[in-house]
DNA sequence: ACCTCTCTTTGAACGTGTTCAAGTCGCGGT
DNA sequence: ACCGCGACTTGAACACGTTCAAAGAGAGGT
């Protein structure tokens, strides 16, 4: 068994060499993933393309799985990069500042839409770190969910108070079935997922104004509660200290 | 690779050594599974343990997930033997229907729980032919979606004519959503998952007779409309002339 | 009996992700 | 110089899912 190592070595003016050497057998595993796809990228692959050996890739990366979390993050990073011109920008139309969100994404990630498919059942594994819901995960989904905020904040809508604290985690979700009903998604160029964005967003848009009439409002306020008990997220933990018991978020034991 | 033999074999005069064999295979690998879970099950238990060779079992079964559609079928048969009494009872209310069969699905999969999450990566993979969105579950789909058509139409509440169409798909889509949930759920005998069917319950009942209002009627008809463009079912197939796949969970008013 | 054909069964072998005991390196202390 | 020690590196070895050429088993025809 070997030994954790937990040192916090976030100064970069420690052990160049190392962190030289992680970085080069990540760069290189990103690049064979795209190059030939998850599968199909062998470890001894990535070891022998990067000029170590294949327990050096082990010292670094306790699995295969591991070197794809930095894939996920460069693709939420990219993804609100490209964002930022319509959350900041002067359309204030709801049903178009969440197309334009879901699109952006879809452009973002099209790259690799062939490998993707091949390690996203990782990411259906709770086991997984990679896994969306994951508590590892929580910083790359609070970011997430930040841009489903501003998405609604900027634009020209009034939303039921209680509802908007829920709104952005539940278009989040609706990301993620996006992103779901992507994977599977064999058209040419994603069209298909294109097309259902084009659908999705006024669907949603109406749904989101309709949500002020009284007749639905205490189905917003439920709605709101079993988001707030059942969905692991900060905000969700902070805000509104409901009387009811909120499911705990699972420990990481096994 | 192997022929693929579509000749029909529902008869069992026919044959009656090979599938001997095929069904000796299958049993041993359910039990494996269920006493170790799935991944602790080698090909080569199972083998051993049915008294084969490894290269039998792939005679027989194409790969280990191939073994585990029947245990997916059965599942699947032993919910709708369960929940028959409160499809066909005399409890008129919805919540109590809608919350009786989501419980009923979570008392007959308690006892595989340990090793579904191991195995629910691969209903994640859109290669997998285990995935409920694949062609090949077509029939065990519609069988489940038929459930909560019968739980609908049972019950003591008037419907939009053209939501009650979708309206079993969603429930569907929705139990989809309840079994990830339950995969991730570690709580004790998934209490959480109970919990979050409880009041899931009676949110779901509400929406669906707050549908009927006037304000609603657009929403409903493009989510109607959404469903049966994108969703895979037999209908949406023949509506739309191309196999689609399926939709993201439903907008933000449930 | 013998042949021939297909269905069935075998187990060694392949490629994979992962582990591990051992080796190398760099450097501070003596 | 030498030692010691921890960080780093190595590649053979392991267990697994899967494949495959070859052998066995029946059944029917001659």
């Amino acid at each position: 068994m070997k030994e954790e190592k937990e040192e916090k070595q976030a100064d970069e003016k420690k052990a160049p060499k190392s962190e030289q050497t992680r970085t080069l057998i990540l760069e290189t595993a990103l690049r064979l993933f795209k190059e030939r796809g998850y599968d199909k990228t062998t470890m001894r692959a990535i070891a022998q393309e990067a000029g170590v050996s294949v327990g050096n890739a082990y010292y670094y990366f306790s699995s295969k799985e591991h070197l794809v979390q930095g894939f996920y993050d460069r693709i939420a990073e990219e993804h609100q990069a490209a964002v930022e011109p319509i959350l900041t920008g002067a359309d204030k139309d709801l049903t178009a500042r969440i197309r334009g969100v879901y699109l952006g994404w879809l452009d973002i990630a099209e790259p690799y839409h062939e490998f993707a498919a091949q390690f996203f059942k990782n990411a259906a594994d709770p086991d997984s770190p990679l896994s969306p819901f994951s508590p590892e995960s929580e910083g790359p989904r609070e970011a997430a969910i930040e841009v489903h905020r501003r998405v609604i904040s900027g634009a020209s809508v009034k939303v039921d108070p209680e509802l908007a604290e829920a709104l952005p985690q539940l278009l989040w979700l609706q990301q993620m079935g996006l992103v779901l009903f992507w994977v599977y998604d064999r058209s040419e160029g994603a069209v298909n997922s294109r097309r259902l964005v084009e659908r999705l967003a006024p669907v949603t848009a109406r749904a989101i104004s309709l949500s002020r009439f009284r007749i639905l409002r205490p189905l917003v306020k439920e709605t709101h509660e079993l988001l707030s008990d059942f969905m692991p997220t900060a905000a969700g933990m902070a805000a509104s200290g409901k009387p009811k018991k909120r499911a705990d978020p699972k420990p990481p034991k096994d």
